[in-house]
This record gives C-alpha cells, sequence and structure tokens, in this order.
DNA sequence: GTCTATATCGGGATAGAC
DNA sequence: GTCTATCCCGATATAGAC
C-alpha cells in the first residue's frame, strides 16, 4: 500500500506505529509524525484528538485482530493438538506481520493513561483467557500434560510474542521455519526422549 | 535496607529504579526521583552527571550480575541437564529478586543513548552466546534434542524473562515452585508423551 | 483539511550561595 | 553535599487564517 493510496489518517497512525515502536511513546515527537505522514504538527489534531488517541487505537486494533482469530481458531478444531499448532501458529504470524504493532502493545502498556489501560488490559486478559481455556482442555482431554494452566500460558505467550523482537523478514529463517520450531519446543521441550529413556523401565514394572 | 542506612547515591539509583519500572524512563520527572531520595532534583548531580548515567548503571550492575552467575554456574556443573535446570533457577530467581531492574533492562533498551546502547546490548549477547553455548554442548552430548540453538535460547529466555512481569512475591505460587514448572516445560513442553502416558501416578506426584 | 503562529507547560540541566 | 533560583529547550496542544 502505497502512502499517497491511504487516507491521510491512516498515514499518521503509520507514522506513529513506526516511531513509536522505534523511541518508544514519550520520546517520539509528533512533529516527526507529522513530518513523516507529509503534513504540520497541527495538522494531526484534525484527525485525532491527541497523542494518546493514537497509542490506543493501534494497541485496540491489534489486540482485537489477535482475540478474534484465536476465537476463529478455538471454534474451527476440536483436537487440541491441532488447536495449539493453530494457536502457535497464529500468534506468530501476527506477531511477524505486525511487529511494530505488537512490540508498542508489548511495551507501552504504562504510557497508556486513565481507563485507557484497563480497557487495553481487558483485551489481553480475554486473548490469555482463550489460550488458557484451549490448553486446559487439552489436559482435561490427556492430550497435555497436567500443569498451571496460567504459568504455561504466560511462558507460551511471552516466547512466541518475543519473536517480533528478533525476527527480520530478510533473515534466516522464515516465518513458517520459526513457528515449526516453537510448535515442537512448546509440545515436546528441549530435552532428548532419549533421556527420558530410563523411565522406560519403571513403565515396564508398573505395566 | 533501610533509606538512611544506604548512601545516598544509593538512594537515588534505588528511587530511579522505582519509578523508570513504573513509569519508564522518558516518563519518570527527575525531581520525583529527587523527592523520593530526599533531596532536590539539582542535587542528584552531584552523584551523577545526568539522567542517562542512572539508566546505564541500573542496567550495567545487572547484566553484568546475570553474566557472571551463568559463568560460575557453566564452570561448576559439567552435566547439560543440570547446568541447563541451573540456569533456569538462576534466571528466575535474579529476574523475580531484581523485578523492577529486569523489567528496566527490558523495556528501557531504546532509551539508551548513543554508545551506552551498543554497550548494554554486548552484555546481553555475551549472556545469550553463554546459553547457547550451553543448549549447543547438550545437543553434541546427546542429552538435547538437535535443534535451532539461536532459536531455543531466544525462546527459553524469553519465557523465563517474562516472570518478572507477572511474579508477585505474595502470590499464589513461589519462586521456587515456579522455577520446577519452567524447568518441566523447557525440557519435556506441554505434549503429553504417548510412552509414558500410563504413568498416571508419577504425573499426579509432580503435582 | 492544512497551514502559520503561538500559548503553555514541564523537563533536564546549570549557577552559585551556604 | 545540598540548597534556591533559573535557564533553556522541546513538547503537546490551541487559535484562527486560508
Amino acid at each position: 500500500m502505497r502512502p499517497d493510496s491511504r487516507s491521510m489518517r491512516e498515514n499518521i497512525l503509520a507514522a506513529a506505529v513506526h516511531l513509536f515502536a522505534a523511541y518508544g511513546y514519550h520520546a517520539a515527537p509528533l512533529r516527526d509524525i507529522a513530518q513523516i505522514a507529509g503534513i504540520q504538527a497541527a495538522s494531526i489534531y484534525h484527525h485525532y484528538p491527541n497523542k494518546q488517541a493514537l497509542l490506543v487505537e493501534i494497541m485496540e486494533t491489534h489486540m482485537r485482530r489477535l482475540n478474534v482469530s484465536l476465537e476463529y481458531i478455538v471454534h474451527s478444531s476440536q483436537d487440541p493438538l491441532q488447536r495449539l499448532n493453530e494457536a502457535i501458529a497464529n500468534h506468530i504470524r501476527l506477531h511477524t506481520t505486525y511487529k511494530d504493532e505488537f512490540f508498542i502493545v508489548d511495551t507501552e502498556i504504562r504510557a497508556l493513561e486513565g481507563e485507557n489501560r484497563a480497557y487495553i488490559l481487558s483485551l489481553r486478559d480475554t486473548y490469555e483467557a482463550l489460550m488458557q481455556d484451549l490448553l486446559r482442555d487439552g489436559m482435561e482431554r490427556g492430550v497435555f500434560r497436567l500443569c498451571d494452566v496460567k504459568v504455561a500460558s504466560y511462558a507460551m505467550i511471552a516466547m512466541c510474542t518475543e519473536v517480533a523482537t528478533w525476527f527480520r523478514p530478510e533473515g534466516r529463517l522464515s516465518v513458517e521455519q520459526v513457528i515449526l520450531m516453537y510448535r515442537q519446543l512448546i509440545a515436546e521441550g528441549l530435552l532428548l526422549s532419549q533421556a527420558i529413556e530410563p523411565q522406560q523401565g519403571e513403565i515396564a514394572q508398573q505395566i
């Protein structure tokens, strides 16, 4: 999408995304955002009431995007492992596609003023709850190991989110390769199964 | 440690840690830091050359702490799994003990000016390299599954680091409980292995 | 819808007394 | 080593013309 094929409102938001991600919300001057969008700082106020509104719109849009996609995945499959794999892929795809946007979501919660913070946090809570339902269901159906659902969801979300901080589209690995690696790490862990194999003796004894 | 049992220099740094973590580096006024430390803003300049120096000292101190402790662990054990477990425990213990400090390290890299950024990033690179050596060694010795060392280290570090954002000392789980959970997640993953599925009794023991 | 001009404020940093 | 007073700048936001 070329700059002039978007509305000025979208241009401004895109510039804000770029600068908030690069310098942080407080360190990104409205003048610089305006410059990238090709207008004067004062003109921003025709499209947005204030700087904070830019931040809220970025966060809201992308947290909703995340929630909608995860809801779809949960509804479109019944198999716990398939759901998990789709959830991982979806999380990583969105976080690499909207790298800057999710980096802002991840690092600028503190910059949200008043009610905005509670609102965005509620969207994040919704996402975590969906993921926790997915994990709990898989445990109850004997597909996942029994473990603390909250902790497992935090760990999984954290590692997948962080991909956005190091992933480069021109880099050594494609998004799909990264997804496969994370699926395996999350499902099977680091340990070579042989290393757990000594336990098979115990199994044989039990059986 | 009571405030008046520390030097003013330490008081100022502690106040900076508190406010940088709560509001972010740019949003934390030097005047507020001074107020918590019990002096006037101008007096800070007797102890530190500028605001940036506070940030650099916080980050440097704690990245060095992390590196020194991981180096010790790597040297004090030869067993890959034991090394991994110690590294996980060390990372989580430091990140929960110095919660605010590591939260700052994790979110304010962008606020570092000039050479400071490269310097702190080099300390972080050292830590990642140590962790990657640990993982690579474990793979070569057939204890860990063969997988991308960099990706595995990023994933592991990210999930352990993020504990600092949700952990509460008065919360439901103790640090040592969290460490056990993360060790298991990292080593074995979420999936209940079919091979060890019959071990219902043993799984119940682990919880 | 965008501009120029400007109000207003808060922040980091400095000067110099004590 | 800490204070008061102040400089100076950059930032958000507003007013009003075009």
